[in-house]
RNA sequence: GGGCCGUUAACUCAGUGGCUAGAGUGCCACCUUCACACGGUGGAAGUCACAGGUUCAAGUCCUGUACGGCCCA
């Protein structure tokens, strides 16, 4: 084995037999064995991996393959979604570089055509990629939410809703994506302040000389305006009530009406009123019977009620209304405001408001069943705050417009006949073929698709084979545990839930909630604190950095990085940490390897740890300690707890501590006769190693399955326990047994002596080929039992002639000497040494020990902490006086003593 | 306007109301000792953002302020 950990040696061929195992198949039908589920959030079918998906599978296949190993048919579901905008923008463009023939041109069913080529040959991308970072998918369930099962699933949901009346068409104010030309869903927009300016006109008030100014920051929108509202109450405007406006440019009379939702402090107090583009005015406009007016064309220019302004973009538009006003001395104001404009998540581009026919799910009643699942337990949120997220938009929900003006997508199961009557229907109904409903025959099928939630909201279980009765569903309904991002709580994870609850009727209510934990990811943001995108160009590529650490460097940085859900920033150093980290599991592995066989055991150390050393003692019970404490946290989702816990029992009780204790008796047993105490002794280490060795690789193995899998296959047969692939090998039980408090306090307190011993070393530049012969000074009789049993594991770790165990209270002259708890140490001088460094140290220690001996007795002090603390808590600092009085009586001594 | 998160060592972060506030990186010194220099040993480094409050006891709980970030309207 080379001294290095190279993982590209092995990553791919490893992945390669972990897909041979079958081992990430479970079967559909009964094993006998419990399952755990996980649907993998399907990215988006043109995505590459960016560090969010990294993050975020690298937790479901840690929870998965834990899972794995504690006997569950574990069940890890992987997809991609077709994401209806973003797919078709990105062939649009493509087709627009190479020059031919635009969407329009193709026509609809080539340019679909066109989208699955492409899909065929640079889809799929990031699906691959998660290969490369581990993830032990189900690939034989791969789903992609286009595919015709799909398909099937999503036309039979809506179809249901249907009946149920819950979906229904209308003409009504939505978000409208200029550049895409379509609606947008009030989720898909987001907020940018900016700097406008706010303008003011005047509008003459007809059959009067009287003019009423209006503020505005989109002048150009005046020629949509169907009135003028001013607050009830505001005494400067009340006479005009009633009366009417003549509105420029166009001489429409429109009326001026009174509104309470008019606020009088902003701009001039009075509004126009647009309601075909502005959803505050849309809402005034049907309190108030007033006319909509559509100005614009589907892709934003102005359209032919805007007469010799038809066929401008807004901007330019805007211009030339205010050119025309200020010529008419009607534009009396401009200021500079800040104010929020929403742009369009996919295009960036700004939404434009306005009045069109779409299809929408009314969502109040499927709501309540969703809230229901967090107020009744059935589902919880990790972290818990985002429970408050979710209720708060379920609880103000507003009806979902899921129609879009795309070819890329679901195309909405509604057939019309020549009346327009619409019915949906799960089969497609043939032109000419009778409409059911009316008997006449259909004409035509709805030109629109579904957004893109309108599949993925159904993805727990259409996945499983639903709406048949698969075997899967049976098996694998409900999942357990659902990792994602924040932004799409409402997008996706709600209308999951909603989907469940409304669609899953065959289930009892208790088992049609889709996943019983919702953990919501840290965001992944650079080294500045900002978050990682595309367009800024700051993003850090997963794959490049598997390619660089290594992918369970990046994985393990990765989980002991971010502590549930906080926020993390990343620097490209940081995959380090975990590359070091494996570079540690692999040399303390190769140690062990390298020493498990014995002369007089030549299959290694394949018996049960006879455990009667101390240190063999020691590090089972913090094995049992470090078992526990994984398992516990893996099953609460504490990814960074479990990390930490492995990465402290590995690296310093383990090869720190362990491993160089074990070699004392591993070189002492090097050449001795066969059935000798030391070659017996060798024998026990080299079992304790072994055994330390292959229960680590499997506690691991979450965190580091590529390097632990390495490993394993160089463990000699006879330790493996017959198991080939660590993958499926058993997860470790807590040896309760191992477990002893006791050893743990003893051989703590060795360590203390022998870091006192190191430090003595050090400020006596004692060098480290020396091995002076050197004394422990014990305190108490515990103290003086448990150094007379170990002085020459002391003296091998402190890198010591001998040890001598006194416990007469006299101290050797011209020694260097420092204290630990329950005795001090010492050191010989050499000839020239000043103890001035000593002397320092020593002081600054007794500092320290005075410090806590007078805040103990401030606390002890007090009549009041005496009467209402905890007894245990009182009690303990009583000890804890003791204690400290003996080390500092000790110190005193020890710095006494220097100056003779 | 409403809500959420954060502020702890130079940096990135842990931290059940109760030991003298920790880790990793970086820094300083020493060490190529037969797993590992992606290593070992030792060391320096903190007004826990600020102001009040609750408590025997506050980094931790409460209120407010400042700063940074996110979400909703």
């Amino acid at each position: 084995m080379p001294t290095r950990y190279t993982p590209a040696d092995f990553e791919q061929r490893i992945y390669a037999e972990w897909e041979r195992s079958g081992l990430m198949t479970p079967p559909a039908q009964d094993s006998g064995r419990p399952t755990f589920t996980v649907m993998m959030p399907p990215p988006n079918v043109t995505g590459v991996l960016h560090m969010g998906h990294a993050l975020n599978n690298t937790m479901q296949d840690l929870v998965i393959r834990y899972k794995r190993m504690s006997g569950f048919d574990a069940l890890w579901v992987p997809g991609t979604d077709h994401a209806g905008i973003a797919t078709q923008a990105v062939v649009e463009k493509k087709l627009l570089t190479e020059g031919g023939p635009n969407r329009k041109e193709m026509g609809r069913e080539a340019f679909v055509e066109e989208i699955w080529k492409w899909r065929q040959h640079h889809g799929d991308v990031i699906l691959k990629q998660l290969k490369r970072l581990g993830a032990s998918c189900d690939w034989s369930r791969t789903k992609f939410t286009l595919d015709a099962d799909m398909a099937h699933a999503v036309r039979v949901a809506f179809v249901r809703l249907w009946k149920q009346e819950k979906i229904y068409r209308g003409a009504r104010l939505v978000n409208w994506d200029c550049k895409l030309q379509t609606a947008v869903s009030d989720d898909e927009i987001e907020y940018v302040t900016q700097k406008s300016t706010l303008w003011t006109l005047r509008y003459p008030v007809k059959d009067s000389t009287e003019f009423l100014s209006v503020a505005t920051t989109r002048p150009e929108t005046m020629l949509g305006d169907t009135g003028v509202a001013v607050h009830p109450e505001d005494k400067r405007y009340g006479h005009f009530v009633g009366q009417s406006i003549l509105l420029p440019l166009t001489n429409r009379e429109i009326p001026i009406i009174a509104d309470t939702s008019v606020d009088p402090e902003f701009g001039t107090g009075a509004v126009k009123v647009t309601p075909g583009h502005d959803p505050a005015d849309y809402e005034r406009g049907a309190r108030h019977h007033l006319a909509i007016i559509n100005i614009l064309h589907t892709d934003g220019t102005m359209n032919g009620e805007c007469g010799r302004f038809e066929g401008l973009p807004r901007e330019q538009a805007r211009k030339q209304i205010l050119a025309a006003f200020e010529e008419l001395g009607l534009l009396v104001g401009a200021e500079e405001i800040t104010n929020n404009v929403s742009i369009s998540d996919r295009s960036k581009t700004a939404i434009e408001p306005l009045v069109s026919e779409q299809w929408f799910v009314k969502m109040k009643d499927l709501a309540q069943p969703a809230i229901g699942a967090v107020k009744d337990g059935s589902l919880k949120f990790k972290p818990e705050r985002w429970t408050k997220v979710y209720l708060d938009w379920l609880e103000n929900v507003h009806d979902w417009c899921i129609s879009r003006q795309l070819w890329w997508g679901h195309r909405i199961p509604v057939w019309y006949d020549e009346d327009h009557v619409p019915v949906a229907s799960v089969e497609d109904l043939a032109i000419g073929s009778p409409h059911p409903q009316t008997g006449k025959p259909i004409v035509r099928q709805d030109e629109d698709v579904l957004d893109t939630w309108g599949s993925s909201w159904l993805w727990p279980f259409a996945t499983l084979g639903w709406p048949e009765h698969s075997a899967d569903m049976a098996r694998f309904y409900p999942t357990q545990f659902l990792s994602t991002a924040r932004d799409i709580i409402y997008l996706w994870v709600a209308r999951m839930v909603m989907a469940g609850y409304a669609l899953l009727e065959d289930l009892p209510a208790a088992q049609r909630n889709p996943f019983a934990t919702c953990y919501i990811h840290a965001t992944v943001l650079d080294g500045h604190g900002r978050r990682m995108s595309k367009s800024a160009g700051n993003g850090i590529d997963p794959v490049e950095m598997i390619e660089k650490y290594g992918a369970d460097a990046v994985r393990y940085s990765l989980m002991i990085l971010t502590r549930e859900g906080q926020d993390v920033k990343l620097a490209e150093n940081r995959f380090e940490l975990g590359q070091r980290f494996c570079n540690k599991i692999w040399n303390v592995a190769r140690f062990v390897l390298q020493n498990l066989q014995g002369p007089s055991d030549p299959v290694g150390a394949a018996q049960a740890p006879a455990a009667d050393a101390l240190e063999d003692q020691w590090i089972l019970s913090r094995l049992a300690a470090v078992t526990e404490a994984v398992s516990t946290a893996l099953d609460q989702y504490d990814f960074h707890d479990a990390a930490q816990a492995l990465y402290r029992f590995t690296w310093d009780d383990f090869c720190d501590w362990y491993v160089e204790a074990a070699k004392r008796r591993l070189w002492a047993g090097e050449n001795a006769a066969e059935g000798s105490v030391e070659a017996v002794s060798a024998a026990a280490a080299r079992a304790t190693l072994g055994h330390t060795l292959t229960t680590l690789l499997k506690l691991l193995h979450p965190f580091t399955p590529f390097l632990s899998e390495a490993l394993w296959a160089e463990v000699p047969q006879p330790l493996r326990g017959g198991v080939d692939m660590l993958m499926g090998a058993s997860w470790p039980t807590v040896d309760v047994a191992s477990r002893n408090l006791e050893v743990e306090e003893n051989f703590a307190q060795l360590q203390d002596a022998v870091r006192a011993f190191r430090n003595v070393r050090a400020l006596l530049e004692t060098p480290a080929t020396e091995k002076p012969a050197a004394t422990v000074l014990c305190g108490d009789a515990p103290t003086s039992v448990n150094f007379a049993a170990q002085q020459s594991l002391v003296a091998f770790l402190a890198r010591l002639e001998s040890v001598e165990v006194r416990s007469d209270g006299i101290k050797p002259a011209a020694h260097g000497t420092d204290v630990f708890r329950g005795g001090s140490v010492f050191l010989p001088f050499a000839l020239d040494t000043d103890p001035a460094k000593l002397r320092s140290s020593l002081e600054k220690k007794l500092q320290k020990v005075e410090g806590g001996i007078r805040a103990i007795d401030g606390k002890l002090g007090n009549a009041k902490f005496v009467a209402n603390a905890d007894p245990e808590v009182v009690q303990s600092e009583r000890e804890r006086r003791v204690l400290l009085e003996t080390e500092l009586a000790t110190l005193l001594a020890n710095l006494e003593g220097l100056t003779v």
